[in-house]
DNA sequence: CCTGGTTTCTACAACGTTGTAAGCAACGTT
DNA sequence: AACGTTGCTTACAACGTTGTAGAAACCAGG
C-alpha cells in the first residue's frame, strides 16, 4: 500500500506541510516535531511520489542518453560513464536506444520531450539541424560530429586530426599499401567522412596516393561488417599492408577476415581501430586504436546540460573537445 | 515555449477537457472541432505533461530495467531485447545500472519505486528476499537465479543443466583434466554456484574426478578476471585439456591468456563460455558456448510484468525457464 | 507586560491532466 | 407536443506535492 503525505500528517499530528518541509529538509522544523514525523514516515514506510512532485516543481531529476545501439560496446561504455557522471548531479539517466534510423532518431528528438525529462544527451547518427527545431528548447547536448550548424551544445573529438595520427602511426611502421574499412556516403556518414578525410590527410602528408579500391564501405559499423567489408577487399585481389577501420568493432570483425585468410596481424597487414572498447584490449591480437577520454565526454556532456538547466538557456551554444590518445597495441606493433 | 491544454482550448474556443478527449482518442468529438483542436494542437505543437497525467492516471508508462553493468555484453544485449519487447507494450524503459554490490542493489531495490515506475525487471546478483520486502507490492520480475522463494515473478535459465550439456560436449571430445573459471563464494555467486553444480555433475556422470585444482574462482566475470585466472592456474602449473568458464567474457579473457602462453585452442586447450554474446563469433578463435534465448527471455520478462499490471498483483509467484541451446564453434571443434 | 523579532507551523492555491456527472442539442418515436 | 435516446460538450474535482503568505508560539529586551 502506498501511502502520501496526508496519511503522514495524520499520523504524526501534524499538517502536511510540515511533513512535506521534514522531507525536504526544510530548517525551521522543532526536532521534537521533526522525530515524530521522521518515524511516522518510517512506520508507513513513505516514499514521495514524484509525478506529483514533478508537476509541482517542473523538474523531473531525469535525464535521458539517446544512443543508436546499446550493445555496440562504444555506446555502453559511453552510456556507463553518463550515468555515473548523471548521479554525481543527482540525476537518473533514462537510456533510449533510436536505432539510428532517421525516422526513429527524429521521434526520439521530438517525442521524448514530454515533460517526462529535464534534458537530453543525444548520440545522433542520422539528424539534421531541422529536427533539432522540433524540441522546443529542450536543454540538449550532442555527441559526435556536429549536426550542421544546430543550435544545440556540443561534445566532439577531433575526428580529423585522430584518424590522420593513426593513420601516420601505420606511416611511420613503414606500411604504405593502407586500406580503409568503414566509409559511408549517406547522410548518417559524418563520422565516417571526417575519418576518411584524416585518412587521406595523414596518405597526402606522406606522399602516398589515395587508392579508392583500398577504401571499403560498410552499411553498419558492426563487427560482421567489418569482415565482410575485408573478405571483399581480398576477394578482389587487393592485398593492403594495414588497415585502418573506422571503429574497433569494424576492426575486430577484420582481424577475424584476415584469420581467415591465413594472413599474419601484423605481420603481413597492420590493423587499426577507433573507439578503444574493452574488448580490443583481450582480443588476439591486442588492438591499436584511437581512444577518445569517453569518461571526460561523458563529464563535459553533462556539465554543459547542467550548465544549461541552471544558466541561460539561450546563450549560444558551446562546443567542447574531449581529449584522445593513440593506444598502440599487438595488432601493430606485434607482440612485445 | 511550452503549451497545455488550456492553451490549445483557448486557440481552439472549446473546453479544456474536449481538448483533452481529442487527444485521447476519444469517440464523441464531431469531426469540425476535431479538425480545429488539432490544427490548435499542431500550431502550438503541444505535447501531453506527463508528470500531469501520470499524476492523474497513477500509471506512468514506464518501467525500470536494473542490471549491474551495461557494458557487460550480456547484459547489453540483453537490455536491447528488453527495450524492443516493452515498446511492442508501449512502455519506456528506464535502464538502471546496480553496480553489482548488495548496498547499491537494495537502494534500487528500495528507492526505485518512486511512483516513477510502473514495474520493475531486476536481473540482481546480491538480492535477497528481504530486499525485496522494501518495495511494497511494486511490480516485478527477476532474471536470473531465484532469488530464494521470495514473493517475486522470475525468469530462468536452467543452469545447472546447460552447464552439465557444454562440460558433456567437452568430454565427449575426449578431454579429461577440463577446468572450471568462475566460481565464487559470495552470496552474489549464485549462477557461479549452479553452473559449478552442472560442471561436477557432468564429470560425475563420466565417472572423472573432480579436482579442485582444476577450479579456479574470480571476483568479478570480466575478461581481465578470466585472463587473471587462467594465468594462475598455469602458473600453478595446473595443464588443463579444457576449460569451461562460467561466461563468455572470463573466456575470451582465458583465450587471451592461453593465446598468451602459446597454448593452442582447441588443439591444446578447448575453450568454452557461457551467453553467447555477439564477441564470441568473431574471436580467434570463435567460442564454443551456451546460448540462452534473450530475446525470448526479455519477452517472458515483460510478458509477466504485463500480466502484473493488469491482472491479479496478488497472484502466486510464476516462474518460466527460457531455453538455451549448445553454440558449438572453433574454440572446441576446431577450424572445419 | 508590552514590543518587535524570530521560529515554527499551517491554510490555501496551484502545477496540468483526466474521470465523473451532468448539461445541452438534435433526433426519431409515440 | 412531449418523450426518451444519442451525440457532443462542459464544469468541477481530484491526483500528491510544494510555494506563498500569514498565523501562532516563542523569545529577549525594555
Amino acid at each position: 500500500m502506498r501511502h502520501r503525505l496526508k496519511d503522514v500528517a495524520e499520523r504524526a499530528g501534524v499538517s502536511v506541510k510540515t511533513v512535506s518541509n521534514v522531507v525536504n529538509g526544510y530548517l525551521h522544523v522543532r526536532p521534537d516535531t521533526r522525530a515524530r514525523v521522521e518515524e511516522a514516515i518510517a512506520e508507513l514506510n513513505y516514499r514521495p511520489n514524484l509525478s506529483a512532485r514533478n508537476l509541482r516543481k517542473g523538474r523531473t531529476g531525469v535525464i535521458a542518453l539517446a544512443v543508436p545501439e546499446l550493445d555496440i560496446p562504444y555506446f555502453a561504455e559511453l552510456a556507463r560513464h553518463v550515468v555515473t557522471a548523471a548521479a554525481a548531479h543527482g540525476w537518473t539517466v533514462l537510456i533510449d536506444q533510436t536505432g539510428g534510423g532517421p525516422e526513429q532518431e527524429r521521434k526520439v528528438a521530438s517525442g521524448i520531450g514530454d515533460h517526462m525529462i529535464d534534458g537530453l544527451i543525444f548520440s545522433p547518427l542520422a539528424l539534421t539541424a531541422d529536427d533539432l527545431a522540433g524540441l522546443d528548447g529542450m536543454p540538449m547536448v550532442l555527441l559526435g560530429e556536429r549536426v550542421d550548424h544546430g543550435p544545440a551544445d556540443h561534445v566532439v573529438v577531433d575526428n580529423v586530426a585522430a584518424a590522420q595520427e593513426i593513420t601516420a602511426h601505420l606511416i611511420g611502421l613503414g606500411r604504405r599499401r593502407i586500406a580503409a574499412i568503414g566509409s559511408q556516403r549517406t547522410p548518417e556518414g559524418a563520422s565516417a567522412r571526417l575519418r576518411l578525410a584524416g585518412y587521406t590527410a595523414a596518405l597526402d602528408e606522406a606522399g602516398i596516393g589515395y587508392d579508392e579500391k583500398l577504401v571499403a564501405p560498410a552499411p553498419a559499423w558492426h563487427r560482421a561488417d567489418g569482415a565482410a567489408a575485408m573478405r571483399h577487399l581480398l576477394a578482389a585481389g587487393v592485398r593492403p599492408d594495414a588497415v585502418f577501420c573506422f571503429n574497433d568493432t569494424l576492426a575486430l570483425g577484420a582481424l577475424r577476415a584476415l584469420h581467415e585468410a591465413d594472413l599474419r596481424v601484423p605481420e603481413d597487414v597492420a590493423v587499426a581501430g577507433f573507439d578503444d572498447i574493452e574488448d580490443g584490449r583481450f582480443s588476439i591480437p591486442t588492438l591499436t586504436t584511437v581512444a577518445p577520454d569517453k569518461e571526460r565526454i561523458a563529464r563535459l556532456a553533462v556539465e554543459l546540460l547542467a550548465g544549461r538547466l541552471d544558466g541561460d538557456r539561450d546563450a549560444p551554444p558551446r562546443e567542447l573537445t574531449a581529449p584522445h590518445r593513440l593506444a598502440t597495441r599487438e595488432s601493430t606493433t606485434g607482440r612485445p
